[in-house]
DNA sequence: CTTGACATCGAACGCATGTTCAGGTATCAT
DNA sequence: ATGATACCTGAACATGCGTTCGATGTCAAG
């Protein structure tokens, strides 16, 4: 009996096969052999899988390189992307001084709880992906800067600045850490909030202003209730 | 001439072959072989690259997967790691009508331009990745839920929700799109503001009200002046 | 009924690839 | 000197795994 072709061409077979590809990748982190697939969808022969492998290829689902064990991936929503775990080396908090990424050391060796992993793409296209961390906002003392408690800040480590970039501060005149758009005048730094409704910070050129890092990106995890 | 051991007791032999596996992985999408290793890390036995293959994993460098083709995978902060492809679907503004993830129609078949690769820990743990769609915010309208102007917004379809959770609403009253946090009150409903200093708005039960999706997730690219 | 496209099977072929081993050469402490 | 340890070599071996091919079965069109 004919398989039915459902959407785009497609046969449940391939879908089972396209499914269990991704399974597998998911689950061993390297994609199936051949034979795994025969197995994992009732397929008896090795040339059947081929047979289908060919088809999912000239459909665009998977790309595939020949000769080479394993040499087969899929291209769609779950496609593998690169990402960059950036390490959680903290809170962030008005009064807490800012916590900073030590040379030398190896952040996340093994954990993985205190990282956020973000996909490369979502950077920017120039950043080698180095000297990153992210900082966890704690209160709303950065509620100025569009931030709120819970709020993941991935920062890139730097001790200057553009005008225009936002970065986070250490203020020795008010003992505290805070984030603000960065611009440099004629004699004085003015450290700008987010928010357009508030006023700026005003930092003569002679007072003490250590820039700790550039924010590069802003995470929020909004909470479902389950 | 004995190799130096640099941190960590990996010497600068073990460094290459680490970046080699990660060089490689990301350009071809799959893991090399001992072979490959061996080749572009100027090593000429297969024996070697095991050797040194078997001292990543006691260190903890690597997994592997033997007997199996390419069965290798760094671990670290490079580690690949399950992503999930959320479709743009568009924009959201105060005025505008609200994009909706149409049944049926498969979005990203091709592109990669509109979406966002977001990892998959960073969803709430029980969320199976269907149903998400992502929006760019444009205009100031939602910063009173703590939104910008381009921010991207993560959401899932939905068309109720639990008390305290963070929907998309289309306000038939006023004509507009809003965020906002949803409570459910004896013959009410209450939209609360993200942000504690703004006031609520109360819709009758009688009175139309649209949910479109709960807010998952808000990311925010800062821009970076280069 | 014949033909041909499509789907399937089983087996054989051969290169790709992980594994193992019997030995080398340094450097260093005893 | 003498091991001990770390590093390296080359080759052989066994099997993992993609590829290919002839044969069979099914169904729709001519």
């Amino acid at each position: 009996m004919m398989m039915v072709r459902k959407s785009k061409g497609l046969g449940e077979r391939h879908l089972k096969i396209l499914g269990f590809i991704q399974e597998y990748q998911h689950e061993y982190k390297h994609p199936p052999s051949i034979r795994e697939i025969g197995e994992n969808c009732n397929i008896s022969s090795t040339s059947v899988v081929n047979y289908y492998l060919d088809q999912l290829e000239k459909n665009g689902n998977i790309e595939r390189d020949r000769k080479i064990s394993r040499g087969l991936r899929v291209i769609g929503p779950n496609a593998t992307v690169d990402t960059l775990r950036i390490p959680i080396l903290g809170p962030i908090a008005a009064g807490l001084p800012l916590p900073e990424l030590q040379p030398g050391v190896n952040y996340l060796t093994e954990n993985e709880a205190n990282a956020v992993d973000v996909a490369r793409n979502l950077l920017p296209p120039k950043d080698k992906g180095t000297d990153l961390y992210a900082l966890e906002v704690k209160g709303d003392s950065m509620i100025d800067a569009m931030i709120n408690d819970g709020d993941i800040v991935v920062m890139k480590r730097a001790a200057e600045a553009r005008n225009g970039e936002m970065v986070a501060v250490w203020l020795p005149r008010n003992n505290e850490a805070t984030l603000k758009y960065f611009f440099k005048e004629k004699d004085r730094y003015r450290l700008q909030p987010a928010n357009p409704t508030m006023k700026p910070i005003y930092i003569n050129k002679d007072e003490p202003l250590e820039i700790k890092g550039k924010v590069i990106m802003v995470i929020r995890k909004v909470e479902m209730v389950s």
